[in-house]
DNA sequence: GTCCCCTTTACGGTAGCTTTACCGGAAACG
DNA sequence: CGTTTCCGGTAAAGCTACCGTAAAGGGGAC
């Protein structure tokens, strides 16, 4: 579970870091919001300070909401800046913290914002369970193994149901932003994917082709046990 | 499991004493802070105040943290001095409880922060057993002697049962965060560890290995007495 | 010195990733 | 309705990078 965090004072940055690693997520850093637009593709959720030396934090906060509409997005804002975390909320943002902060209660609301959007610690539709810390999934009683790309294939489609994902797009999540091969290469493991799942690709359970576009996991079986 | 107590008033001392031994736990005390740096080595969690008269307890605190990260740290913060907190929480302190307080709620932290670091007197699965404290381990009857890093790694993993732990994880947590060194020495400990435990790669009873991933310690046996 | 532990390196085996190719069917076009 | 074009499903084959492990060198404790 990769969390991109934008600040620019680093001591910030290395603090948040270590809280985050320590709950057991991956960090993407950016100091000055730059890079940001680059690596937040790859990220699951996004922690990002509005007041940016170089960028402006708005700007990258509406950039991201405009490509990934569903990203989690917390705001860090100094004491007393309500307007601009009113303006934040606005353009989208699911949640603010003010500075000073705990790094505790960053890492709190960040599970919070995970458990609220989605991503939990086993997620479940129908017979097929998913457990990300893990990297297990079953299919009712039956474990079932499948290979790196195979469960972090599934577990991006899962995550977001009804979601339509490009090609590119899992390419960019999955494979890393620069890949150099081929995007026929996700259609393959789809395929396994579903001969896994028992999925017949004319009439799936879980993994709809959306013809001309990409893929996604179907709506409707509940994602709560 | 001991407790190290630091705080200025010998009342509080006691009192805390009394609860912390009813709850099965060895105590240690200080009352100004002097002592404090000499007897966390020996304590498996911290209770702290703040507000010491000799000492700072920020540096105390900060001194803890720096020669054992993992250790955890309960802090005592005075009614309303919450910059004081916030400033500890950074430090890196665990969980904060505010004076006065009930006995009752500072035990029920200290055993739920135990609880949260993962740790218990003994670990046992299947044959194996663990004891933190005491860094033994035991295969059967007999003592396993292990290395302090195939120790710490064995303990790592063992204390969350089917997690995968990447090999930066690993390194990060067990090497520290600025190793130098490749990712394969973890490759070459874990295959040590498996000599130790008897372990086979291909089918482990221990430690599984998630291809592309990292490695984890297999669930199933209890890890209760 | 000796002993132990840690790290690096190298080599071999293989799981699983990527590419390619072929086919069937959907969409587009007349 | 027929033809063409495009898109996606999938089997198969090659290959890469990942992992297990042995061996050697270095460093610290005693």
């Amino acid at each position: 579970m990769k969390v991109l965090v934008v600040d620019d004072d680093p001591a910030i940055l290395e603090v948040l870091e270590g809280y985050l690693r320590g709950a057991g997520f991956q960090v993407l850093k950016d100091e000055d919001g730059a890079e940001a637009l680059a690596l937040f593709p790859q990220a699951d959720l996004v922690i990002l300070d509005l007041m940016l030396p170089k960028v402006d934090g708005f700007q990258v906060a509406q950039a991201i909401r405009q490509a990934r509409p569903e990203l989690p997005l917390l705001l860090l804002t100094a004491r007393g800046e309500e307007e601009d975390r009113v303006r934040g909320l606005e353009l989208g943002a699911d949640d603010y913290v003010v500075k000073p902060f705990s790094p505790r209660e960053v890492v709190a609301r960040v599970k919070a914002l995970l458990r609220r959007t989605g991503l939990r610690e086993e997620l479940r539709y129908g017979p097929l369970r998913l457990l990300p810390m893990k990297r297990e999934a079953h299919l009712g009683e039956d474990p079932l193994p499948l290979s790196r790309l195979e469960f972090d294939l599934l577990l991006t489609l899962a995550q977001h149901p009804g979601v339509v994902f490009s090609r590119e797009r899992l390419l960019e999540k999955i494979w890393g932003p620069d890949f150099p091969g081929v995007d026929r290469v996700v259609d393959v493991h789809i395929a396994a994917l579903r001969k896994k799942l028992g999925d017949d690709a004319e009439n799936p359970r879980f993994i709809e082709t959306v013809r001309g576009v990409g893929y996604r996991f179907r709506e409707g079986d509940a994602p709560f046990p």
